[in-house]
Parts: structure tokens; C-alpha cells; sequence
DNA sequence: AAAGCGATGTACT
DNA sequence: GTACATCGCTTTA
């Protein structure tokens, strides 16, 4: 069942989001995978790229509910972002980490191939080591390689777009909050959420 | 096991 | 000019 109900305040949506399923039906084959950590951008949040006010870069951010925000991050990765608060406020939620479940070859391949590109740019010898399962999606720059997620999903929405989510749920006693992760800015605020225990979340807290 | 480090390009001060 | 919602190799304990 594709997700269709995306009206909801961030942070809600932020822990709601576990255990959805994220898909992406690429000409290259489908890749999919659950959703097992998130965080959240308020429009008060000083890390929030939308904190000071539409731009260029960050205009998704303030489109309507599922809208899909890529951008581009330390000159060579990027990570994908999702809005569900109505058109004109500034705010989304961080995909961190799938649990893979469809089409590993592809994630594996497209992974490998990304890393390949990144051992050039430092000069170092490329090794096409195989990849584990447990490392294909974990950090929102790794799965938006692995899902084949680039910038021609920017302004895409999961409603009706290549790139969309299937209704799933975690119980709260299997959810965990705390403070983000790789930031200064608004350190402190607990907009993180990741399913207890899991081996797929990007760092243990 | 943890911590250090650098590549790279764009937005924003 | 500076900062950055990262990653993966290298070094240290």
C-alpha cells in the first residue's frame, strides 16, 4: 500500500516513518528498504536549512506534504529529505538508515561503484571488496547511493513519483529518541529516531 | 574500538 | 572566506 497521508507535524512523521518501506523503481531494477532511522528539521531549529528563510537550495523544503528535498553534501554525497507539513514551512525529515530488503545486487553494485569514484578522488588503490548487508544502507549518504537516489528526485513527491514509501509501523517500545547526529547547530534538540537495537541504524547511542 | 583526517563544491556570511 | 545533516581509510589504544 503506497503511502498517501503525509499532512502530519515533522516530528510525528519523523518517528512514524520507521517501518515504512522506502522503494525506488529505477530503470535499472527496484530497490527496497525499511526505514529504521530518521531525524528531524523544525523551521526553529537552527539546523534546519530552511531556519532562515527559503532559497534556491532549499525551496522543497517548503513544498506541500511527500515532497522530496535532495541535497548535496561535503562536494560528493547527498542525502534525501521528505516534507509533510503544508506548502510555505520550512521543514523535513532525514532519511538515516534502511534495512535492505529488495534488490541487494543493485544496491551492492551501485555502492561499489560510488566508493570506486571516492578512492579516486582521494588517489587511493580501488579494491572491489564486496559490501555486507548490514553496511548498504546505513548513513543517509550511503542509501541514497545504494537507492539510486540522485537530484532529478528534487521537488519529486512520494505520492505519485519513481520514489515512494509503503505503510508500515513500529511499536514504541521498539523506539528510540535521542539528540542528531554530525552537527552543531541545535546539538542538543532530541529530533532523532531509530528502532531499538537494530543492526541497521547508522551509530549506536 | 575509537578517534583522526581529508576530499570537494555550493550556499551563505 | 567559512561551514557543511558524510564516508572510508589510517592511525592509535
Amino acid at each position: 500500500m503506497r503511502l498517501t497521508a503525509y499532512d502530519i507535524p515533522t516530528l510525528d512523521f519523523a518517528r512514524s516513518l520507521l517501518g515504512c518501506v522506502l522503494v525506488h523503481e529505477h530503470a535499472d531494477g527496484r530497490t527496497a528498504g525499511r526505514i529504521v532511522e530518521t531525524e528531524a528539521y523544525l523551521r526553529d531549529d537552527p539546523a534546519c536549512h530552511g531556519f532562515r528563510g527559503k532559497t534556491a537550495r532549499n525551496a522543497p523544503m517548503f513544498g506541500p506534504p511527500g515532497t522530496v528535498y535532495v541535497y548535496q553534501i561535503y562536494g560528493q554525497y547527498y542525502c534525501v529529505n521528505i516534507t509533510s507539513v503544508p506548502e510555505g514551512v520550512g521543514e523535513a525529515v532525514l532519511i538515516r538508515a534502511l534495512e535492505p530488503l529488495e534488490g541487494l545486487e543493485l544496491m551492492e553494485t551501485r555502492r561499489i561503484v560510488a566508493r570506486q569514484r571516492i578512492q579516486q578522488v582521494f588517489g587511493k588503490p580501488f579494491s572491489p571488496a564486496p559490501i555486507k548487508a548490514r553496511d548498504l544502507c546505513r548513513g543517509p549518504a550511503s542509501l541514497v547511493h545504494a537507492m539510486g537516489i540522485d537530484k532529478s528526485l528534487n521537488f519529486s513527491h512520494l505520492q505519485d513519483g519513481p520514489l515512494y514509501c509503503l505503510a508500515g509501523s513500529l511499536p514504541d517500545h521498539s523506539v528510540t529518541q535521542t539528540t542528531r547526529i554530525g552537527i552543531t547547530q541545535g546539538a542538543d534538540l532530541p529530533y532523532r529516531f531509530y528502532e531499538t537495537g537494530s543492526l541497521f541504524v547508522s551509530k549506536r547511542a
